[in-house]
RNA sequence: GGGGGUGUAGCUCAGCUGGUUAGAGCGCUGGCCUGUCAAGCCAGAGGUCGCGGGUUCGAGCCCCGUCACUCCCGCCA
């Protein structure tokens, strides 16, 4: 009601409800700002026209609850303020009612303020007042319902999986909750509703989705929470193309409700093509500087760190700084000190002065025709700086995939608008150094390339798997894959990530089992709704986008969450602490 | 687990090379004020300098430890 008054409701007779904002006392005048969960309008107490509003107006403080009566009036000319909706009106107060009184609040109830976060969680509720915060909340509102009602449009039925369910091997740390009726015994917390969305397939629902809580006992970071929300999304007798169609549809759709146009079909390029140009798996494609291989030049040069590193199968990779060519050495140094954090050996350069000058620590082992080479491979122009790493091919890359984000940052490089992109055909597997042995690049239960399962046994490195991955803006915001529906070529993955038979059957037996009564091919992807809400929202955090986010040690600073628990439930539930 | 940053009034911050009684703006309280909207003017209250230890004649400042928040790496199939 407060925001929407304008003039065409002059004359009117109204009843607003809401909090007190900032009160304005002139001593015979009083100006109130009523902020309700429509906006803010200017009401105004005049003891001629009611002695007892006026003298309550004077006892009232911010963030009160009123109940103000009166008139919708044109304000008098020359007081009208352009920086508010309702600017042009103000509400003559004929009678007014406390409905509750208010502390002073830690902060002010406004925006644009600029308060320690710790303080605008432990008192949630009074940021949630602020516009901010509730616009957030409303455009998640606004996403989520579109989502719903594109799926329901496409025929999807929205079904609810369990929460207590069970821990399984791989993947991230389960949150686990203790059993009182089974001792000794715990429920995992879904990471996502993942098998669940396959047995429903097996069980013919055909065309699932879920808007689904997630729990990861996992690290945070500013684009994680140990709980978020997917909206997850399975479709049985599709394949690939089915699935990126009907997702490039609902997206469409979602980023409209945004109000973006996202231009589809979305490009699409290969996990490895991701890797050899941007050094990620979820480029940021908003800007180019793009890697280049450089290794025709360095291969015959007497820089004897790039020729080896080529000539023992690496790879040399380059990216050109435009305009970086004077920068002093101290910056390019700085950018040495990041390569070497993300795992490179050094940081090899070439700097061009806006003069033309060559400055550069390795330019005595090139003769002039390879440096010219150099140039021309990366397109380094007069002022601009090129920076090489030669290592094993993967770290090359993703070494430059940090500093190119670096360098878009330092060069200030202009990054707006949304540009997605599918990344698809990952690898099946990844080696763990740590633990010796194959991983899942994606989960267990993808369906790898079958015109290559002879790989799967012989070179699981080079096999394939049917996935895709949508990226925004250098953000994952929707993965998905195909789904092994074969029992047995599902055993095989198992077995091929390091579970024996009986280990795979007493931690997947129930997935196996279903596969083996007439499993339809099925697919799908899952969206992290709290990422495209932050991205949509132009924020930094999906801390901002959700109702009530955790810290970064995983604590609620308004609840106290997690906290003890008295020493009855601990034994309820059959746990001792230390 | 590791690295960076931050921590001083309710909020945002300043506080010099270690030196008297720790300051400002906003907010808050009281007073004045009939057209403000960052209202204005006057007055006032408000401090465990995150916490613990150490060095020193003397610590907000230096040292050690610790806690919290935050960003990043690891981790997140």
């Amino acid at each position: 009601m407060a925001g929407s008054l304008t003039a065409a409701s002059v004359g009117e007779d109204v009843i607003v409800a809401g909090w007190v904002g900032k009160r304005r006392d002139h001593g015979g005048l009083i100006f109130v700002d009523l902020r309700d969960g429509t906006g803010i309008v200017q009401c105004t107490f005049d003891p001629e026209d009611s002695r007892d509003a006026f003298v309550l107006a004077e006892r009232i403080r911010p963030e009160w609850v009123v109940k103000l009566e009166g008139t919708v009036r044109r304000r008098p000319a020359g007081t009208d303020n352009p920086n508010m909706a309702t600017g042009e009106v103000e509400i003559i107060v004929r009678s007014a009612e406390v409905l509750n009184t208010a502390e002073t609040p830690p902060f002010e109830i406004e925006a644009g303020i600029d308060t320690d976060e710790l303080t605008r969680l432990r008192w949630r509720y009074l940021d949630i007042r602020r516009p901010e915060v509730r616009e957030a909340l409303v455009l998640r509102d606004r996403v989520t319902q579109r989502f719903r009602k594109a799926l329901e449009h496409r025929g999807f039925v929205e079904v609810e999986t369990p929460i207590l369910t069970k821990s399984t091997p791989e993947g991230a740390r389960d949150f686990i909750v203790p059993s009182r009726l089974n001792p000794g015994k715990f429920y995992a917390l879904p990471q996502s509703p993942q098998l669940f969305k396959q047995l429903l397939m097996i069980g013919g629902m055909e065309r699932y989705y879920q808007i689904a809580r997630c729990f990861r006992d996992e690290d945070l970071r500013a684009d994680r929470q140990p709980e978020f929300t997917q909206v997850d999304i399975e479709m049985s007798f599709v394949g690939q193309e089915d699935v990126l169609a009907m997702t490039e549809g609902v997206m469409h759709e979602v980023m409209r409700e945004a109000g973006h146009d996202l231009v589809t079909p979305l490009p699409r390029i290969t996990y490895g093509e991701a890797m050899e140009r941007f050094g990620t798996d979820r480029p940021d494609t908003r800007f180019g500087l793009e890697l280049v291989d450089v290794a025709a030049v360095f291969a015959s040069s007497e820089f004897k760190v790039f020729a080896g590193a080529l000539s023992s199968g690496g790879a040399s990779k380059g990216i050109c700084a435009k305009g970086a060519g004077d920068w002093s050495r101290g910056r390019i140094d700085a950018l040495n000190q990041v390569a070497l954090d993300a795992g490179a050996k050094g940081l090899a350069w070439v700097a061009v002065t806006s003069d033309g000058d060559v400055k550069s620590p390795i330019a005595k082992f090139f003769t002039e025709d390879e440096m010219s080479a150099l140039r021309a491979a990366l397109g380094v122009d007069d002022g601009d700086l090129a920076l090489m790493v030669a290592d094993a091919r993967p770290v090359a890359n993703e070494v430059l995939g940090v500093i190119r984000l670096r360098l878009a940052d330092e060069l200030e490089v202009e990054r707006h608008g949304f540009c997605a992109l599918w990344v698809v055909d990952f690898p099946m597997f990844t080696w763990d150094d740590e633990e010796e042995r194959w991983t899942a690049t994606h989960h267990p239960f993808t369906l790898p390339f079958l015109d290559d399962i002879d790989a799967l046994d012989e070179r699981p490195g080079e096999l394939l798997a049917h996935t895709y991955d949508l990226v925004i803006n250098g953000y994952e915001i929707a993965g998905g894959t195909l789904r092994i529906h074969d029992p047995e070529l599902q055993l095989r993955v198992l077995n091929r990530l390091g579970l024996s038979t009986e280990e795979a059957k007493a931690q997947f037996g129930f997935l196996l089992d279903a596969l083996g009564f007439g499993a339809p091919p099925h697919g799908g992807i899952a969206f992290g709704l709290d990422r495209l809400v932050m991205l949509l929202a132009g924020a930094h955090s999906i801390r901002d986008v959700i109702a009530f986010p955790k810290t970064s040690s995983g604590s609620d600073p308004m609840t106290q969450a997690p906290d003890a628990v008295s020493p009855r439930q601990l034994k309820d539930v059959h746990l001792r602490v230390d």
